[in-house]
RNA sequence: GCCGACAUAGCUUAGUUGGUGGAGCGGUGGACUGUUAAUCCACAGGUCGCAGGUUCGAGUCCUGCUGUCGGCGCCA
């Protein structure tokens, strides 16, 4: 079996005055005892088929009456462009149900259901994700945050960087150690990743520029709208790199996501009510940096209560992000608010070289990245001032002690980048299946 | 880890100072030949999250538990 015939095509006006097959869900059904109409949903759209008693006999028009929504059907016809709100109908020549819905267990995934959500996720929805991403808005998202990955892809690929597969086991944390997810490995404890950065470090003397894009995993017991235990993380790790060329790439790939959605899912952004100049104006305009010592300035000149070297929590960084239209970076953080794989500046290692990229509305931070210690001088110092044991980061020494060269890299979190660029209002509204503190089912 | 809410039919919910739980959607049966969340008539569907307590009497008041949601911290 095979299917050719798709609605939006269909819509488009490809077949008016043709007979087709279609095949698809039944997304509503309405009408009288003589007339039904029977609204089809596929991938690509929705159209409104009209079925007659008289046309399709007894048989056949009773058993479509009595097809529950969701049931799967196929249906030929003619197509017919009319004035009608769709635009374009199938007259219902013949047909068959595929696969029946029981009227027991009709499909729960109500109107009712849904008028509450709008948007948002009650249990019901939550609990029901399978049957949820069938509905439009879902569907919708899952075509948003294709193209989103499409496009950093793209971005990559194009500019020669390999992609590059990490572990997922590991046996050491990247951030702190509290966030790990402990996994029992054959006697031993190994954890799930929180980062590719580690053995992307030792892959950079080889391929010098590379790219990932894979879930890290993290135990933070977050209850926000911008946090999962497992998300998607796009990284990339370049040689001979400073913090400023790989900043280059974090504004390039996510002006590159915002034009490719521009591209490919205008209409689907604006079906949800996303303001396209918005989305025009990501991929458009340069975004602005400013210094870690600028932004508490900033705040503190707003009143707000921040002292020089603490790092900048989200209720701090959404007062920052107020002030602009565009995606910012915040550059140069304190050596004490950040991890020892941050390469303290030259020219001033109070601070190091570092950098987040925080989204505007908002949204907060999409990006975190910067220029790694690089020397073995300088990367043990850093480990043993953070009181951090050598011992699991030997191999990432290693790449210190054999011709280690200057070299950054960032990682970029994919779900909030579809969060922030859609307009959703909670990061599990674009991913299938999320997963939080609370919550590994369905 | 911390703080705050909520839990009534498959779903969304109403339920007064405590007195035998209603509706809309969905489902079933019926009417209806152009409907747009179709409409109209009828029927079925409830251990009011769980366990205690107060009371003549608890969906309603109190305590505990469980689950979920929202927010903070941390981060992508």
């Amino acid at each position: 079996m095979s299917k050719d015939t798709w609605i939006n095509d269909i819509l488009a006006g490809q077949y008016d005055g043709q007979d087709i097959e279609l095949k698809g869900w039944i997304h509503r059904s309405r009408g009288s005892n003589k007339i039904r109409f029977i609204v089809i949903r596929d991938s690509t759209g929705k159209i409104q088929c009209v079925a007659k008693r008289a046309v399709l006999g007894d048989d056949f028009f009773d058993e479509l009456k009595g097809s529950l929504i969701e049931s799967s059907v196929i249906l030929r016809g003619k197509v017919e462009a009319t004035d009608r709100e769709h635009g374009h109908e199938i007259q219902i020549t013949s047909g068959e149900i595929v696969g029946a819905v029981n009227p027991d267990r009709p499909f729960p995934i109500t109107e009712s259901a849904m008028s509450e959500a709008d948007g948002g996720e009650t249990e019901f929805l939550l609990d029901n994700r399978h049957l949820y991403l069938r509905t439009s808005r879902m569907t919708t998202m899952l075509k948003i945050r294709s193209s989103v990955f499409g496009a950093i892809h793209s971005y990559f690929r194009n500019r020669d960087f390999i992609e590059y597969q990490a572990p997922n086991f590991v046996a050491g944390a990247v951030e702190g150690g509290s966030t790990l997810f402990e996994v029992p490995y054959f006697g031993r404890k190994a954890y799930l990743t929180q980062s590719w950065q580690l053995y992307a470090e030792a892959a950079m003397p080889a391929l010098e520029r590379l790219y990932t894009m894979a879930p890290s995993f993290r135990a933070e017991k977050s209850r926000t709208r911008r946090h999962l235990t497992e998300f998607w993380h796009a990284e990339m790790e370049i040689a001979w790199a400073s913090n400023n060329e790989v900043m280059k790439h974090g504004e390039g790939v996510v002006r590159h996501i915002a034009s490719t959605l521009l591209d490919e899912r205008s209409d689907e952004l604006a079906s949800i009510g996303r303001d396209l100049e918005l989305i025009a104006r990501y991929a458009d305009t340069p975004y602005p940096i400013i210094r870690y010592d600028e932004a508490i300035e900033i705040l503190q000149s707003k009143g707000v209560d921040v002292e020089w070297g603490q790092d900048l929590d989200y209720s701090k960084e959404k007062i920052l992000t107020a002030d602009f239209e565009v995606p910012h970076f915040l550059t140069h953080y304190p050596r004490i608010a950040k991890p020892f794989y941050h390469r303290p500046d030259p020219e001033d290692p109070k601070y190091v070289l570092c950098h987040d990229l925080l989204a505007p509305e908002g949204y907060g931070e999409i990006i975190g990245g910067g220029e790694r210690t690089w020397s073995e001088k300088e990367i043990l110092e850093r480990i043993d001032e953070e009181g951090t044991p050598r011992e699991p980061y030997e191999f990432y020494i290693d790449t210190r002690r054999y011709g280690g060269v200057p070299h950054g890299g960032f990682g970029l979190g994919v779900d909030r980048v579809c969060t922030w660029l859609s307009g959703a209002d909670h990061i599990r509204e674009v991913i299938p299946f999320p997963r939080d503190s609370r919550r590994v089912t369905p």
